[in-house]
DNA sequence: TCTGGGGTCCTAGGACCC
DNA sequence: TCTGGGGTCCTAGGACCC
């Protein structure tokens, strides 16, 4: 058995939690740089405001309506999402946090009347130490657990907790676009309609070797875990990363190699933290840079260059100085550049690291100042201490967010201030 | 007409997720 | 005028091995 607990609109909660008076008005939440819309409430969402909707686009509706509009404030999104996760595992004997609002619980062996109370006390604790809506859905395998969470959400006036046995679901799962289903993209929803296969149901029903032969083994293994057999892992340490990196699409184009230079260096660094963080060193880094490809009026150009190191390293000081030669390699004089980016690829554990004999690179040397570096800045904030060629006043100079709101838990300066006279009733009893 | 049988590794491209 | 930033897995095909 398994749970799987989702935020009600995570992004758009979170900014609630610190401005109450939005609670029933619609409110959207962008993405990075003010991009286009990630997170809706349900008056937006009635109001027509489309997922991935481009800010210029929903402009006079945003006016007309008093839609209330956030930047983006994935520090503050990323300590609250933290908090969830420390409440649930309480509950549950071993959960796997799938995304920043999303986490399995594994509730392996337990009865299916057990499970509806548990759910519905978990649901209780999130809302009443977080603050935060959610639903919960409760089924035999992953994909059918996802089903189950979406009709709990679908529900508003339902409990938030929704169980869903295969064996009784026929009816329910013949009410599901099969496009709904977690692992059935765009593509495969048009490709699966068009062979006139519509809901959850019908894409049950179809043989399995077609599906293998045209959906591949993935799409098997989701029409399996439909049926309610397992095919899905749970995965509740996570995996290390395969690749990682850093990238930002920028408000104003640059131009500059200087520019392009100090920004690839930015995102080295941020990327050299990340693999640090996990304890691996990269083998190779890709950089790339690329022009506005959404200006069809201007000249486009965009190229990637990949540098191998002898010995993988995590230093931010090599990766920056690789970044540095990519970009010599790849820079051309002339265009405007909109986006850039740092990959970092073939990641080692570090302690299996052999330093190469002639390399002339003290490894060493380097691990020791990052533990510094990182200390330092674990501190004092990201950036405190940074190499000479990264930008003065860090990536979040080079792109857009008019409407961030504070960092209420990620920053002392920003902490939310409450004026009340209960206050002094509470605290008199501590002196 | 007809040309073995078994592997591995790598890459690009395509699909998907939040 | 204006559209993010992360990731994963699978397959096919080519190059190579004995």
């Amino acid at each position: 058995m398994v749970g799987l607990l989702d935020i009600n609109s995570f992004y758009v909660s979170c900014e609630r939690l610190f401005a109450p008076g939005l609670n029933g008005r619609p409110v959207v939440v962008l993405s990075n740089n003010d991009g286009f819309v990630i997170s809706r409430s349900n008056e937006a969402k009635a109001l027509g405001i489309r997922m991935g909707a481009a800010v210029f686009e929903i402009r006079d509706l945003v006016r007309k309506e008093g839609v209330k509009v956030f930047s983006s404030n994935y520090p503050l999104y990323g300590d609250l999402s933290a908090r969830v996760m420390n409440t649930i595992r309480r509950y549950a004997p071993a959960t796997e946090v799938y995304s920043i609002d999303e986490a399995f619980m594994d509730f392996s062996g337990m009865q299916w009347f057990d499970l509806q109370k548990l759910a519905l006390k978990i649901r209780k604790a999130v809302l009443r130490e977080q603050g935060l809506p959610c639903c919960i859905g409760v089924s035999e395998t992953k994909v059918l657990a996802k089903l189950a969470n979406r009709l709990a959400k679908k529900d508003l006036q339902g409990p938030g907790v929704r169980l869903l046995p295969s064996a009784t679901c026929a009816l329910d799962l013949d009410r599901v676009p099969v496009g709904d289903i977690w692992g059935i993209g765009g593509r495969y929803a048009a490709f699966l309609e068009s062979h006139g296969i519509k809901t959850a149901y019908e894409f049950t029903q179809v043989p399995g070797p077609w599906v293998r032969k045209h959906l591949t083994v993935v799409g098997l293994r989701i029409q399996m875990e439909l049926q309610g057999i397992p095919c899905i892992p749970f995965e509740s340490v996570p995996e290390q990363k395969q690749t990682t990196g850093s990238s930002r699409t920028f408000k104003i184009c640059l131009t500059t190699q200087t520019e392009l230079s100090e920004a690839l260096a930015d995102f080295a660094a941020r990327a050299g933290e990340k693999i640090r963080k996990q304890n691996s060193a990269a083998s190779i880094l890709t950089a790339s840079i690329e022009t506005d490809h959404f200006r069809k009026d201007q000249p486009q150009y965009g190229r990637s260059f990949s540098v191998s190191f002898t010995t993988p390293t995590n230093s931010t000081i090599l990766l920056a100085k690789a970044s540095r030669y990519a970009l010599e390699r790849i820079f051309r004089d002339g265009y405007p550049y909109k986006r850039a980016s740092v990959m970092l690829s073939g990641l080692v554990p570090q302690e299996s690291v052999l330093p190469t004999l002639f390399d002339g690179t003290d490894h060493d040397k380097h691990r020791r100042l990052m533990l510094a570096m990182d200390a330092v800045n674990g501190r004092f904030g990201r950036n405190a201490v940074r190499t000479a060629g990264q930008t003065a006043g860090g990536v979040a100079k080079l792109t857009h967010q008019g409407a961030l709101s504070a960092g209420f838990t990620t920053r002392w300066g920003e902490v939310l201030q409450v004026k009340t006279h209960c206050c002094s009733v509470i605290f008199s009893r501590h002196y």
